[in-house]
Parts: C-alpha cells; structure tokens; sequence
DNA sequence: TAGCTCGTTGGACAA
DNA sequence: TTTGTCCAACGAGCT
C-alpha cells in the first residue's frame, strides 16, 4: 500500500486541505511538521511561535480523533529531513500545498527535485491563495501593479474553487515514528507575554470556523461603515487564522457569498475586496521578490530614514509616544498581538512620516508582535503606508493622528479601553490630553509627563519636516 | 497606438 | 456641519 508524506506548514488544518485529502485517497499518510534552518525569510515572530504551538497543539488534537499523530521533527534544511523521512516509513509520495513567499517557493523547488530524483512522487496543491499569482496578468501579460484593476479581474474571471471537506478517514503509517515534542521546539519559553494572548484568542481550525461564522451573522452587513471604527467590533478579526492556515481564503470565500443572501452586498462587497489585498500582496510579492528588503520606489533608498532604534523607537514600541490613539493601538498590540486595521495605518503613518524611522524598522516590529504575522501583507503595507510601495499613499499624504482619533474614535472608547490611565477624560481633550485645561487633568487625576507621556515631538511640525525632505529628495 | 482616466484608507481650505 | 476642490505628478491599465 502507498505511504505518502504529507508535508504541512501554513496550512493547519484538516479540513479543505489538499494535500491531506488527496493523500488519505491514496493509503497510508504521515503527517509532518519540519521546523528546519531554511524555513523562509524571517525567523519565526515571538508572537507567532505562541500561535503556531497553539495551532500544532490543535491540529495534532484533531488528526489523533483520526488516529494519526502529528510527526514533529528539526534540522538544518528540510530536504534532509524528508528524505530521512520517506526512508523511515518506505513513503512514495510526498504531497504538500503550495507556499508563495520567494524563499520558500525556492527552497521548495530544490525540494521537489531532490525527492523526484529519488523516485518519490511529489504533488503540490493549491489552498493558500485564492489566485495563481502566474495565472492572473494585465493584457500586456505582466503581473498587476494596481489593485483595482486586478481586483476587477479577480472578481470577475477568478473561479474560486470549493472548498474540499475534511477526509473521512485517515489510515496511519503503521509504525512507530519519532516525533520531537512540540515543547523542545522552544516556541513558548522566550515569549512573557503570553497571558492575555491566551484571554483573548482561541487557537483552533473550530475556533477559526466559529469566528468567521460569528462575523458574517453578526458584522458582514454593516462591514463598510463599521470596518473603520477601531471601537467597534466591525471586522472579521480573521486574519491570524488565515496566516497559519487553520482557516483557508476560500472557505472564507464561500462562506461569505453563501451568507450573503439577504444581507447588503456593499458588506459583502467590501469584505471580499479587503481578502483580495491579502492575495494582491502575495501577487505583488511573488513577482517582485527584492520588495522584501527594498523600497520598490527606488528614489526612497536614498530618503535620509534613522535607522537607529533610539529612544523614540522605545517609546513607539512600548506605547508611550503621548499620542492617545497611536499609544491605545501600540498597546493593543502589546497585549493581544492584534491592532486594527485603521490604527495599524496611523501608527505606521507615524512611524515612518512623522518619527522618519525606515519602513523597514517598523516591519520588523510587527513581525515580532502580530499574531497575523505575514510576510507578504505585512511588507506589502508597510511600503504602502511609507509611500515606497507599488501603488502606494502618495508620500506628501501624511496622517494627522489627532483628526485620524477624532474621526474614527470621537468618543475616546478605544483610546480608553487600551489607555485606562486616560479613562476619566473628558472626550473633548482625550484626543490631545496636552491640551486640557488644570482642573480637567485634576478632575481626570493625570499629571502628565507622569501618568501619561507629553507628545514625543509636535505633531503638525513633524509632518511637515517629512515633506520638506521628501519635496528636497525629488529636486536632486 | 495614443490618449484618457484613475488611483483603499488624507487634509487644508473655502463656501 | 457638510461638501467640494486642490494638492504633484506619474504610470498602470483600459479603450
């Protein structure tokens, strides 16, 4: 009987997984997971280790109900380990689903040819994205640069397929494999902040389910107007589980169109599109490899950037910058590895426009930080946001945080939910607490500088040095 | 081919 | 309070 590898890695789950379904259709399977020296462009994020233990944990929970375990397994480079693998358990075949970050898709290229050189079959799958990045170009037959036009396309010629069920059954390989335990993988100890992680998200491909399912009864509709509101609980808060795959785009897909009855199709709308940025980023990434480490606007490798994290950095990072909503979004972060979408972009617009530090700095933080942690997006945004990226903010757009937190915020509950230091301010002042009158700080009980920071550097002054050396950047 | 339109997420200012 | 215009310029993508 045949014995097929199959090889996970950002696809955690059982169900609508290709590579398993076809796999338990086969014979026998081994489930892997290979935590080697070559496993992309980054190390893992300390956030994303906690989540990824979480979600084998799980995982291995819901393949045991099948009677088979998760092997778990190191090494220098994954293609040793799988070969050592395939001689292990006899395999023939090793199925896995396609990745798309540069590395990786490279490192698995090398993969496929060194098995298929040993005579193992190898099938590779699709799941991870709703699109094939070389499938999708303009008429001129280059890849998309702007994201209307590729979402038009999208929407329009992309048939999604459906998502496949969980296999009905799953026969194991027969004999005993050695598995490395899932706590010597060194995927918690280094990580303190794990407390209010644990409070705040259920880690499972159930839990990914349950939350998706909670979303459309209860936020799709309003999805467009509420979406902004960082105080309102208006997203999907889906996008962790779509990073680790316990979740797959297309069952976010159908799920989504097949809720949508009856229900305004601007929410819908509007839902699909901000899924279709997850696989423009993957487009843009997969054909521009180099915008990992470059601005892809090239006049930006020569903007004056710091590169040093100073004090500033700290501040930022910790959350003590004295501005109420780019702090409230720092610590939101800080807390459960998750900052809306809205602050995401003031705190980046910050950073990067109002402080000057390098996109590049600011990346590497929320890598570290996000529990949604990727590579495509998170790069993608980041240059969008510094103005560098391919179809990006014009760079002269630069955030006020404090019209940003009265437009989206104007009665402080965000701010006061992560900023509970400011909880008894007034809404008029807790935008700008630097402002407020004595008898307000008094009543408010906040001596600022002490309770709570003084702005890091004058707000309107600090978007307009930006300019002056973006303006000057363009003259020579 | 050449020309036309448009560009996820803004802000200042005027009316 | 709300709405419209301009800001600077360019290149992608369509017709």
């Amino acid at each position: 009987m045949s014995v097929t590898i199959v090889w996970f890695w950002n696809d955690l789950r059982v169900s609508d997984n290709p590579a398993l379904y076809h796999a338990a259709k086969r014979g026998r399977v081994l489930p892997v997971f290979i935590y080697a020296e070559d496993i992309g462009v980054r190390k893992l994020g300390s956030v994303k280790k906690w989540w990824l233990y979480k979600s084998l944990v799980s995982l291995n929970e819901t393949l045991k109900k099948y009677g088979v375990g998760l092997v778990i397994r190191t090494g220098f480079d994954t293609v040793s380990v799988l070969k050592e693998l395939v001689r292990e358990v006899k395999a023939d075949a090793v199925y896995w689903n396609r990745r798309f970050d540069p590395t990786m898709v490279a490192r698995d290229e090398r993969v496929k040819k060194e098995l298929i050189s040993l005579g193992v079959k190898v099938e590779c799958f699709d799941s991870f994205l709703l699109h094939d990045p070389n499938e999708i170009l303009t008429s001129t037959g280059k890849p998309y640069a702007v994201f209307t036009p590729f979402w038009k396309r999208l929407r329009k010629d992309v048939n999604v397929p459906r998502p496949l069920p969980s296999p009905e059954r799953i026969q194991g390989v027969g004999v005993r494999v050695r598995s490395e335990k899932l706590e010597d993988l060194g995927f918690l100890p280094e990580f303190k902040r794990c407390e209010s992680l644990e409070e705040f998200w259920k880690v499972s491909e159930d839990a990914a389910r349950e939350r998706l399912r909670r979303f459309v009864t209860s936020s799709l509709e309003g999805y467009e107007r509420d979406r902004d509101f960082p105080y309102l609980d208006g997203t999907s808060l889906i996008s962790p589980y779509l990073a680790s795959g316990l979740i797959s785009p297309r069952q976010v897909w159908y799920e989504v169109i097949g809720a949508s009855e009856g229900k305004s199709s601007k929410g819908v709308e509007a839902f699909l599109r901000s899924l279709a940025w997850r696989e423009f980023s993957y487009h843009l990434l997969y054909h521009n490899p180099s915008m990992l480490e470059k601005s892809v606007k090239s006049i930006f490798e020569r903007f004056p950037w710091r590169l040093e994290k100073s004090e500033f950095y700290e501040r930022w990072t910790a959350g003590l910058t004295g501005i109420p909503i780019i702090d409230a979004g720092m610590r939101q972060l800080r807390k459960v590895g998750w900052m809306h979408n809205r602050v995401r972009m003031i705190v980046a617009s910050w950073f990067t426009k109002n402080l000057l530090f390098h996109w590049k700095l600011g990346e590497e933080w929320f890598w570290d930080t996000l529990v949604d942690a990727d590579i495509a997006n998170n790069v993608q945004n980041w240059q969008w946001v510094a103005g560098c990226g391919i179809d990006p903010v014009p760079f002269f757009r630069v955030f006020n945080p404090i019209l940003q937190s009265r437009k989206f915020d104007p009665k402080g509950v965000y701010i006061k939910k992560w900023l509970p230091e400011l909880e008894k301010f007034p809404s008029e002042y807790v935008h700008e607490p630097w402002k407020a009158p004595l008898p307000v700080l008094k009543r408010a009980g906040v001596e600022l500088g002490k309770d709570y920071p003084l702005p890091m550097i004058p707000v309107e002054e600090s978007g307009r040095t930006a300019l002056e050396l973006y303006k000057r950047l363009r003259k020579d």
